[in-house]
DNA sequence: ACGCCGATTTGACATAGATCAATATCAGGG
DNA sequence: CCCTGATATTGATCTATGTCAAATCGGCGT
């Protein structure tokens, strides 16, 4: 309650997933014709979401859960004296807030890193909707469980990679993803700050702006500011799977 | 398909939700007393898990979630590499299979830590019985996002704490679920080794065994092996609250 | 009870990455 | 368009933790 979120509701800009480009890769994947008209009506509500303002804070209580439409987010968990730790990086078709379903309170701060067009789900509405299609349960179900496989390959990074891997994964992952939404997996543009990139690795802010200037030099990569270039991207999954002792 | 395991089936030994003492921490919780008797049907099967056995493993199809009924597990990653990462540590009543949901696909080892006694539950019967019954769709909802949150925590952990901070929050963890099971929240005994508290803790378990040490010495804890003893539950809480600058 | 092997502790030393510091660059507001 | 604060780069050091090594402990199987 500390903030007023600006909300469009539907009859303003128009909200469904059975015309959005993102149904593949979002929520409703896999759904027939007729249950995507069903669940338009669970996406009463599109709020967009400026560069620097927050989604939801770590406290506030669960509303609905997001769905990313356009955009980038950040969430991070604070700890009590002030560090943060960045837990994730959200681009469209993700899915945010699920953390919060366990406790009703979000667990995290969700920033939009660039403006950012959110669709609003109730939870409510979302778990009735999939008492009547299967499909769509099947499919939340589905959602929630990556993002325990996804925390999973964070915990490996965090626990047992050096500093290149986690850089060279964290590339290869964004890569990856920006691929998957039909944008260049060479070529992009970080929209997250050294720091965040390092509080997301758990290295600070000059080891990644060592360690990515070290693959440039190796020609792994090009990198201008937040403009990044993949040169040999065979280069990089080279690196992910090196052992870090030298025996 | 590598090992067979030993099935037991419900005919042998009874498995019923409603008589188990665990109903209000496993998934049952808060059900009707009908509800219960339905979701008795869902827990089919009964397996005993030995220590040192695998209840299922990195690559495998998912068959079941698997509920702790009496035990301790731990689950981890592995890298190709050979090198582990312990994603979690597992005790009664605790949910275990939950990463593999979106691919049907294992993405870790889980192995048994002590003998362990296992519920099995098909996730296609859960998700019919889901259906039927709100609040046990409800209830899963919360364990799968509860699994989330802990991973939030761990990624904390490994991301922003130094190794005094990270193993006092492990204590502390260790502590407060004991607790909730009915346990001593200031005396159990340690079923992982070193070994395995390092790779959950992102250190190795020379470092591991010199901080507990270290907190012994300050009369924090006693430790002898596996046995452990809170002595200022304050000490260890202050600890993980610090910051790791002296600035 | 004995012996053995893995687990643990402890010490000495090495190093990856943090910290501190100085400069350079960029993006956004007036 | 310029100014200003945020962001990024790079270098010089420091330190927490890793690595290597050796001694001790403890539990299990025979």
């Amino acid at each position: 309650m500390t903030a007023i979120p600006r909300i469009v509701d539907i009859g303003k800009s128009k909200t469904n997933c059975s015309a959005c480009s993102l149904n593949e890769l979002c929520l409703p994947a896999g759904l027939s014709a007729a249950e995507l008209q069903s669940v338009d009506q669970l996406v009463n509500l599109r709020r967009p979401v400026k560069r620097g303002e927050y989604l939801y804070r770590s406290g506030g209580s669960l509303h609905a859960l997001y769905a990313i439409r356009s955009g980038f987010m950040k969430s991070s968990v604070l700890h009590e004296d002030g560090r943060e730790q960045v837990a994730g990086f959200h681009m469209m078709g993700d899915l945010m807030g699920m953390d919060a379903i366990g406790s009703n309170q979000h667990l995290c701060d969700a920033v939009a890193l660039e403006n950012t067009d959110i669709c609003e789900i109730p939870l409510d509405d979302l778990e009735n909707m999939s008492r009547k299609i299967p499909a769509l349960q099947q499919h939340f179900h589905r959602v929630m469980s990556r993002e325990i496989a996804r925390d999973y390959g964070v915990m490996l990074l965090l626990g047992s990679m050096r500093a290149e891997e986690r850089l060279a994964a964290f590339l290869l992952n964004l890569s990856q993803r920006f691929a998957l939404r039909g944008y260049s997996s060479t070529e992009f543009h970080l929209r997250m700050t050294r720091e965040e990139i390092g509080s997301y690795l758990g290295l600070k802010l000059e080891t990644v702006s060592r360690t990515l200037s070290h693959f440039q030099a190796q020609g792994l990569i090009a990198v201008q500011n937040k403009h990044l270039q993949i040169l040999k991207i065979e280069g990089l999954r080279e690196l992910v799977g090196q052992h870090s002792c030298r025996s």
